[in-house]
DNA sequence: AACACGTTGACGCGGCGTGATTGTTT
DNA sequence: AAAACAATCACGCCGCGTCAACGTGT
């Protein structure tokens, strides 16, 4: 399936003239150009744009997104991982200004003191320089730093055993049921599967978690894993993912 | 307590650049000059520098900024119950945002599908333009609708009224806490303490609940409502905020 | 005398929006 | 034949960043 400019431009949310500007500055280009001198943008052009989204939405320049995302070597599961911390980042400074909101309320009915300061607290502070600092460290360094994509770069094989070896943990969490989501076995197979994933990306606990309830959330998902395992799996491995990751080793991210 | 340039600029992280240019354009102009032509700040300077970093911060021009903020009757308490709103809509877009994170990854792993549109999911999407376009209206209307600031305009007289009634609401709890935070009483005057809120802004549920939090988590004003009332009364007041939250009428905001 | 801070210009950039004009598809 | 889409210029806006040149406070 191929998309015209307008098409794309309604699935994504942008303008055209975005689209326009992007293959004019090289950021997005079309897959391929009609005899009428038409755009047409495949799949590849769709993960494309998102990362150029989540990247935009985190505050990065366009010069910036092309740099990073035209590195040989950019990993797309290492750039989600990425984008995951760095959301997670924003939803806790909104947090913060929410407070600030709170207390300047507060403050202006005459039920608080505040400090000047306080004003302002959440806006920019010193954490959220250091952290996109790092951020924009760990782009550079940490989401390339295999120099080669390890899911895409797998030969079929290598696909198919990965594959297998989730299929296998999975069963074996399936004939462990008995003992409970958090019984010691199940946990010891669910932190084999965190260990897996962390072969292809930073997958923090918070993100194993989101995949969780993904796996009970999604009715594809859940379908699928219902009549491939059992019945109750999805919301079993929930429950046992949730737990595993609120039992986490202190201080891991 | 008055402020220069650079003093301003460090508190609440701008740069000087952008004082010197809101002072350009008329947005934010000190609050005297100095014989030397230096600029300085003063507290209500302070405030309406906070306005419009929040009314940034969502996204207004510069020039929607000065429209709203200069409009006579411009209420800072509506203004502020506004912004708490917009900001938790933003909280709940990220964590779209963070799902479409976790379903991609998922999908990339070939472990779900996914039709083209969910990679944006997030992104825009219908209700966030309902809603800005909502927000607009409302400051346009809500925030300034009774063309008076209510707080600000109130005699002291009205004033002293207004906090003693607070003052009574407060007692008579206290003389109930023995019912415990879900009492019937203690209900029906915590309902009274968010009916008085609302006299002076859109107080919504989750606005009162943050200030229920407020009330046991910042030091100053627990120490203050422990001496003054009771000395179990912050935690009491959050417990019986949270629990007058938690029930409230189906639908309500 | 040094140094950080203040002032007022003026230029420029990034990321598009907004026409205008013209051709293509349905 | 009319709509709705496609294309390619070109100009302009906003919100500052970034010099430059010069005065002030300590």
């Amino acid at each position: 399936m191929t998309y015209t400019v307008k098409q794309l431009s309604d699935l994504a949310g942008v303008s055209a003239r975005t689209l326009h500007f992007y293959d004019q500055i090289g950021l997005l280009k079309p897959s391929c150009h009609g005899e009428n001198g038409y755009r047409y943008y495949g799949e590849e052009a769709l993960l494309r744009l998102q990362q150029i989204m989540f990247f935009k939405e985190l505050d990065f320049s366009l010069a910036e997104i092309r740099e990073i995302v035209d590195r040989p070597g950019f990993d797309v599961l290492r750039a989600l991982g990425a984008h995951r911390r760095l959301l997670e980042e924003r939803a806790s400074r909104l947090k913060r200004l929410i407070h600030t909101v709170d207390k300047t309320i507060l403050h202006l009915k005459g039920e608080l003191d505040m400090s000047e300061n306080e004003y302002y607290e959440g806006f920019s502070e010193q954490k959220q320089k250091e952290y996109s600092q790092e951020a924009r460290q760990r782009y550079g360094e940490a989401v390339v730093q295999e120099s080669e994509n390890r899911w895409n770069h797998l030969t079929p094989e290598q696909k198919a055993a990965r594959q297998a070896e989730g299929d296998a943990i999975t069963r074996a969490i399936v004939a462990h049921m008995a003992e409970g989501p958090a019984g010691p076995e199940v946990q010891r197979l669910i932190s084999r599967m965190h260990e897996s994933m962390n072969f292809f990306y930073d997958c923090t606990y918070d993100l194993f978690q989101g995949l969780g309830h993904m796996y009970n959330e999604d009715p594809r998902f859940k379908s699928m894993y219902e009549k491939k395992y059992h019945p109750d799996l999805p919301g079993f491995l929930e429950q046992a993912i949730t737990y595993y990751c609120e039992h986490r080793p202190a201080g891991a991210r």
